[in-house]
DNA sequence: GCCGTTTTCGGCCCGACTGTTTTCAGTCG
């Protein structure tokens, strides 16, 4: 039953962030500060975020802390708050929340999603041009109206332009983690109410793609009547768009749309490869069938002279009836694996299980929300032989980077935790910015403390590509370096990579000895796949860090060796594959 | 609206960048 392994981590994997009373009770705040933000409140909005993330972040259900009174045990909820949430969750309305709404379209919360536009200028838009949604602004600036505001010119219509497309380049399609999250806990559903059918995430998320259009999910059985009526009464289900014998579609209460088809047994294998993807990886390979006497479609393999089945109720069945190598989900995209498959010559990809430890966790030192010791409970949780603390430099303040003296403090304590915790080994790090000159945000002697340095960029994004690359090669000659932490600065649907020299920077790593980062923050994933199959063909060693800012975000390094899989790298390309005392001395520490 | 080993009231991350502002306002991280 290969086709279950993918997920059977998925209740593990969701724990109890997904709860959704938390998440929906967050969803509110969020959206209560946004308002407020548009009314040029100020510091309320801060407080309700504050709240909301704590919410979402809570180990626990927030209906228990609320019928328990303990509410203001949560850090950011005090009395107000408090009431509100306990409206919200007893009468699943909140009259402050419908007073906000009547006041302000919620079509002009949606211009805040656009890069560019904040508040003010949301504000703008919808009083002076009546603007109420990002179809308006649109019209609008296609009829050159914005350059009429004051203080709007042809350079803030241009900018403004941009912002739209980089939003609506992400439109329509959601992050992994999402899908991810949605998909397991669906599928779970199902496998709940109908023991023995097999059931599997299909199309990009089983490919892991880092965005995902719609979720598809393939149950092999008979009883596709009662199948389907579970399916469309899933709690989370807002609308039936579709429901058939073989095939239903819905769409979640989140606006996540999910397909689900059934087929019989023995065409399951079949359609799980039909339906997974990618297209053009389907197209090749039934290219390649018929080159063999053969068709193929989601019902199975056949001769295509005497109509024989060969092949369809296991999917590694119909790759090895074309004389191929069983070819894994993430490498589904014609990107050559099947020329490699026929070869015996695919990469032995590195597993979900195979990381040894995270060299990239924050804790509540800078602006993570856990301790050292939970975010190390979380590690020993997972098995990991080690794990990095690496908060943030004092440059970014915003996120309470750390000064040298309470770098040093940090540093003091986790000698001391180490001792009386045990394994997984702690390892004291930094996420050390790169200032605008390739010069690190600390000083050699503070630096020299510490187990390691991961270089970073987030100020300065637009320097031209010349100055951007001499700023990071000159980064990466300082010893203390180890692993530059996201390296191209994308964050998916919002902002674009900043310009470098990628073979530049590569070769500069290789030379130091320094891992390019696969960040496994579901925003980030970054490098991303084909940035990493470029790394690891020049050479590089790549590590896959969490970036967790909660201790249950150390689950993120799924997405990250996702993207690694994607990327054809193999354990030994990944040094946090690496045992302990291997790690420890490459890194020079006695 | 929240919070308190410097305050139960007065703070709340703040500096850099960009555009169109002739001295500043908005956005971002």
């Amino acid at each position: 039953m290969f086709m279950l392994k993918i997920f059977e981590s998925a209740l593990n994997y969701v724990e109890r962030s997904c709860d959704v009373e938390n998440s929906e009770v967050a969803r509110v705040l969020y959206e209560i500060a946004d308002f407020l933000e548009l009314q040029g409140i100020a510091f309320k909005p801060q407080a309700y975020r504050k709240a909301a993330r704590n919410v979402e972040q809570l180990d626990g259900d927030i209906m228990e802390y609320c019928a328990q009174g303990r509410l203001n045990e949560v850090p950011g909820v005090g009395k107000a708050i408090a009431e509100k949430i306990g409206e919200l969750v007893n009468t699943g309305r909140l009259r402050y929340l419908e007073k906000l709404r009547a006041e302000i379209p919620s079509g002009v919360l949606e211009l805040l999603q656009i890069p560019e536009i904040g508040p003010k200028t949301a504000m703008i838009l919808h009083k002076e041009l009546g603007i109420i949604g990002i179809r308006d602004l649109k019209d609008a600036i296609f009829n050159h109206r914005l350059s009429g505001l004051k203080g709007f010119g042809t350079k803030t219509e241009e900018r403004i332009l941009q912002g739209i497309r980089v939003f609506e380049s992400k439109a329509g399609r959601i992050l992994l983690s999402e899908a991810f999250i949605a998909a397991s806990t669906i599928i779970s559903y199902l496998q709940e109410q109908h023991k023995d059918v097999w059931v599997s995430a299909a199309g990009s998320l089983r490919r892991m793609r880092e965005t995902i259009g719609d979720i598809d999910i393939l149950v092999a059985s008979s009883l596709s009547q009662e199948i389907m009526d579970t399916f469309v009464s899933f709690e989370s289900v807002a609308d039936i768009l579709a429901k058939g014998d073989t095939k239903s579609s819905v769409r979640l209460s989140n606006g996540i749309q999910v397909d689900l088809r059934i087929v019989p047994e023995e065409s399951y294998g079949a359609a799980l490869q039909y339906f997974t993807g990618s297209k053009e990886h389907n197209v090749a390979l039934r290219k390649l069938a018929i080159s063999k006497g053969m068709k193929i479609s989601e019902y199975g393999l056949f001769n295509r002279e005497t109509n024989d089945r060969i092949a369809g109720g296991d999917e590694a069945d119909v790759y090895r009836s074309l004389d191929l190598e069983y070819i894994p989900p993430e490498l589904r995209e014609n990107r050559g694996e099947i020329e490699a498959a026929r070869k015996d010559s695919l990469p032995k990809l590195v597993e979900y299980d195979e990381l040894k430890g995270d060299l990239h966790c924050h804790t509540e030192w800078s602006d993570g929300l856990g301790t050292i010791k939970e975010i190390w409970a979380k590690a020993s949780s997972l098995r990991y032989d080690y794990v990095g603390i690496a908060d943030h430099s004092q440059l970014l303040r915003i996120a309470n980077g750390l000064s040298e003296a309470r770098l040093l403090e940090q540093n003091r304590e986790i000698g001391k935790l180490r001792e009386s915790l045990g394994p997984p080994w702690i390892f004291s790090g930094s996420e050390v910015d790169v200032l605008q000159d390739g010069r690190l945000d600390y000083p050699k002697k503070a630096l020299e403390r510490l187990d390691f340095a991961i270089m970073s960029i987030h100020t300065r994004f637009k320097m031209g590509e010349k100055e951007m690359t001499e700023r990071i090669v000159s980064a990466m000659s300082n010893e203390k370096v180890k692993m530059f932490a996201h390296p191209t600065g994308r964050i998916i649907g919002q902002r674009p990579s900043y310009t470098f020299d990628f073979e530049r920077v590569v070769d500069a790593a290789i030379q130091n000895g320094i891992a390019l980062e696969i960040n496994a923050f579901p925003e980030r994933l970054d490098l991303n796949d084909l940035n990493v199959k470029r790394a690891i063909d020049l050479g590089a060693k790549i590590v896959i860090n969490s970036d967790a800012h909660a201790p249950v975000q150390l689950n993120y390094v799924r997405f990250g060796i996702a993207v690694a899989r994607r990327g054809w790298a193999e354990g030994k390309d990944i040094t946090n594959t690496k045992p302990f005392e291997l790690l420890r001395k490459e890194w020079g520490l006695s």
